[in-house]
DNA sequence: AACTATTTATAAGA
DNA sequence: TTCTTATAAATAGTT
């Protein structure tokens, strides 16, 4: 609109752009709410200029950007298993023996791996893993309270470390790095399973007494002992 | 634009507010696009239909909704890391003993813990894996094939029978799911690992013979080696 | 899905 | 920035 131009490239002059900017962004955002008032539609608009300051809409329906955010991402992982499902019939012929013993060990007995088309591979790995954290979160399940401090001074620490290795070493800070968030992560995760033993007492003991044959410490876990696979 | 009309509210006739929502939601996606190419802007437009059918666009230079959220939520809360160390200084007198040997053994040596305010702390938790997930996301890391297909089925499995138990245990189907994550980090982690083992076989061989005090199957870590907290 | 009369958005200029 | 205005683009109502 307006005289003479139509082609979509980014605008060089940066008076220009600015001056551009101000009127789209207005225009857009007019035509989001609009949209979102006649048709009835839930509706984010989330923006940063290039100065990197942030502009948003969300439409009046809709409570918050984490709850739309949220739907977006149950709306995508949808997709998720069925795309798994995909791609691991395309590469069906591996093996996996597994032991899940107790809730805080897991013992890995063996991994018989291949490789192939990563960015395929890279992409479920993903889905499944907001797929795992999807299911993981959906409790309204409470976190302890770690070692907060020095964690996080270690964690400083740990990474000025990786930093100043980083030119030199391949590979080796990312492996690194992956030990403290799997480090991290077991920590956290050990620490929300003693708490909610520690609030359940009362119906872990009522399932130790039907689960006697297999030792207190185990109860409450017993039901949900699992071989996950076999070689 | 059009024929008559100006008021801006709710189509009650569903045809007409159907074929309204098409042409406008194709136009608005048309001006978010010609915007962000335009003016260099990072956007995100994220909206669901009232039969809640998803559309979305992100903008050509932002890799992935999550990040861009994640900005949003950083704009919206800078107070984040502030916020954190105020906590931490509270919860002071923690104590977490950790060592990591090797980048595929993590060995927590002891933990002590104290609960409190556990709306923050999750909070900060969270925040926590958010800023390692980045790191560790950094480099342009790649996936070895884990045994996707087995594991799948058993991860189906593991939800079956967890949900079957959901109704008479609380916390335990948290747990077990909790294990699962772990484990396929774990793997995941493993599998990586073992793969840049492979493509860097030069890089460990050159970095073995710096480091021959330490024995061969260290080299590659050795740097990375560090006693991450003393109680 | 197309058409087209109109309204709206906006590029360039002030 | 802000306004004005010539013009391009979007779209409401219609077929």
């Amino acid at each position: 609109m307006g005289r003479g131009r139509s082609e979509i490239k980014r605008i060089d002059n940066p008076t220009q752009r600015q001056s551009t900017f101000y009127k789209r962004r207005d225009g857009l955002f007019k035509k989001a709410r609009e949209l979102s008032v006649l048709c009835d539609v839930d509706l984010l608009l989330l923006l940063f200029s290039t100065s990197g300051k942030l502009y948003h809409y969300l439409s009046p329906t809709v409570p918050s950007v984490k709850e739309l955010v949220e739907r977006y991402e149950a709306a995508t992982h949808t997709k998720v298993w069925a795309d798994i499902r995909q791609v691991t019939t395309t590469y069906s012929s591996t093996s996996l023996l597994v032991l899940l013993q107790h809730p805080s060990r897991v013992v890995v007995v063996g991994v018989q791996e291949r490789r192939a088309e990563l960015e395929k591979v890279e992409q479920m790995c993903e889905l499944m893993e907001k797929e795992l954290r999807f299911m993981t979160l959906d409790g309204a399940e409470q976190y302890t309270v770690p070692s907060l401090e020095m964690l996080e001074h270690n964690l400083e620490a740990a990474m000025r470390k990786v930093r100043s290795e980083k030119d030199r070493k391949i590979g080796g800070e990312i492996n690194y790095l992956e030990n403290i968030l799997l480090h991290r992560l077991f920590v956290q995760i050990r620490g929300r399973q003693e708490e909610r033993y520690g609030l359940c007492d009362k119906l872990a003991h009522s399932q130790a007494l039907n689960n006697d044959g297999e030792g207190g410490s185990t109860s409450l876990s017993s039901g949900l002992e699992l071989k996950l696979g076999f070689n």
